[in-house]
DNA sequence: CTGAAAGCGCTTACAG
DNA sequence: CTGAAAGCGCTTACAG
């Protein structure tokens, strides 16, 4: 059936150690042996087996990443498939392949994780984020199994990580903000075990102590509500006395969503109030008001994730471990100064 | 280093093949001898190893998926992380993972494809979308191995596929538009070798025909116009005499981008004119206006796809080969009657 | 420069 | 019920 490396070494006269070292390209052979070997090789079309070059080598040429899980949690979740083409592009580029595996609860995000680590079937693992006391970065560690964190990292402060400095742009959004003439600036937050998710809001906190401007704990709101409860946590926020005249989102996406409630309560983006939010996906820019946000560089941080990681396998000792992939806040309509 | 099924035999005091048929749970073992093993394959924690698994047993356990090539194309590719997760929840299911490869280049997708089937890299592949005469899939055809097609083929009539009924959505769309009293309706189009659109085109068509209105070639634009000129396209078709009242669009993410055009052109919709597009991404319904589309049960195209992939891995015979997947006229206020 | 042999970690007839 | 042996398709010291 298969074509084997046996059949290449009959047909070419010659063993066939004698063909795997002609494709590796290494060891001293002949001229005409491997123009010969080359020729039956062409001939029969042949093509390595993959699981058994790697179970020789002990390699396998494959990343592997865990699909974030999310049911159906439509928001937040726009720019993983930008960041997967990164890693996958970069990938490609050293002949790696990807392995995804999924796990809808916590427990089988880890089956599949150990499936792959400790199944031998991938040579190192991207993480696409990062929560606190991340399960499955302890996994890594306590394999000491090869993996880069795209994010940030609470638990050992030598991992390999590529990641947007967080705090500093949502610090820089907010300044925007502040800088369009609002003082009472409300932060739509995400998730508060995501690392990420705690940096925004800290950068954010930031913003707004170093100006003088003080925040409401009502101003704070969970961009979770917004799918379980309909627009109801916008709606209580607009009928503070207070109420923001600005709105730092978590992601364009809860940002949609965001402005969809808005909508309905009969608000105006940005005559009412101000929108500013993270991640820039392709679609922000094609809304009405179009959204005001930080550029992250996602297809980037996908790709030098890759590509570090890559780096890490074939041995290369890195100066430092950590990568900081540079922002950009993108200004449209949804902030501008009414 | 690695814990083998060898170092489980030496402690255990049985054979290596012992170990082996007490994981895989056939062939009939003593019981005390099972849970002898058991013990000591939980005290070492052992973990098959993949590749060698699958050397002997021929076999993968994992489908293969081709990333669609879109560089930069923002738009018609909203809905394949959607897709992915439903291939990906089914294949979990059944102890599968999923090995993606891109390719920038057609080249690179073949020998994406060419390095997953002839390196044995996977059981099967899942087609996402099929072109006309798609290489892809004669590769598929020439080597017989087992796939099966998300969408239609003007190739090989018995091949394993899932599918929308895109010529009867996209009829029943446009006849939506028609109860709303336009009769002059444009369409957006997608790129003509993707036979998804071809489909959808043609569903239109019919509608328009039956209905007795006739359809104007300026009515017809090109999608991917709109990325390339701006919005000129969409400028020239609302500066026609006989201009449309409403316009079936390609698909949501493209609709966003005609929604913007128009908006920046000083129309209103669906006051000045009505979008009706397809596939309802997550955004459609949080967009202002929402946005009228045909939900095409995203998620379940990609399990379904799996499911009967892996039945046929599996061996077991399928009465029919093509299964279509039920669509769903959402209406929203992109369409009603101003 | 080239081949025979052992080995990667598993499975599976074949014997008993 | 269990083991020894051969084999999956490749690679790589070891000899020569």
């Amino acid at each position: 059936m298969r074509v084997t490396i046996k059949d290449v070494a009959n047909k070419a006269q010659v063993s066939p150690s004698t063909v795997s070292r002609v494709i590796a390209g290494n060891g001293r052979i002949g001229k005409d042996t491997i123009l010969r070997v080359r020729q039956v090789l062409d001939e029969l079309g042949y093509h390595p087996h993959h699981a058994a070059q790697g179970l020789a080598k002990r390699t396998t040429c494959t990343l592997g990443i865990i699909l974030p899980r999310t049911p159906d949690d439509v928001f937040s979740n726009f720019f993983f498939p930008e960041l997967i083409r990164g890693i996958s592009t970069r990938a490609s580029r050293s002949g790696f392949d990807i392995l995804m595996a999924t796990g809808s609860l916590a427990q089988e995000e880890r089956e599949s994780l150990t499936r792959m680590v400790r199944g031998g079937r991938v040579d190192g693992v991207v993480l696409l984020s990062s929560r606190l006391e991340d399960p499955l970065i302890r996994l890594l560690e306590e394999e000491q199994f090869p993996y880069v964190l795209i994010g940030r990292n609470d638990y050992s402060a030598s991992t390999l990580s590529v990641d947007t400095d967080n705090i500093r742009a949502a610090y820089e959004l907010t300044q925007h903000l502040i800088a369009q003439g609002n003082q009472r600036i409300g932060f739509v937050a995400g998730p508060a075990n995501m690392i990420v998710n705690r940096d925004r809001l800290e950068g954010y906190r930031k913003a707004m102590e170093e100006a003088g401007y003080p925040v409401q704990n009502e101003w704070i709101i969970d961009g979770e509500l917004l799918q379980q409860s309909g627009f109801r946590a916008i709606s209580m926020l607009m009928e503070l006395e207070d109420r923001p005249t600005a709105l730092v989102v978590i992601d364009d996406g809860v940002c949609f969503g965001v402005l969809r409630g808005l909508g309905e309560l009969g608000y105006h983006v940005p005559q009412d109030i101000s929108l500013a939010a993270f991640n820039n996906i392709a679609l922000s820019e094609l809304s009405t008001p179009s959204l005001t946000s930080i550029d992250i560089g996602t297809y980037q941080l996908g790709y030098t994730a890759a590509h570090q990681l890559l780096l890490l396998l074939a041995g290369e000792e890195k100066a430092k471990s950590r990568f900081i992939i540079p922002h950009r806040l993108v200004v449209r309509e949804s902030s501008l100064r009414k």
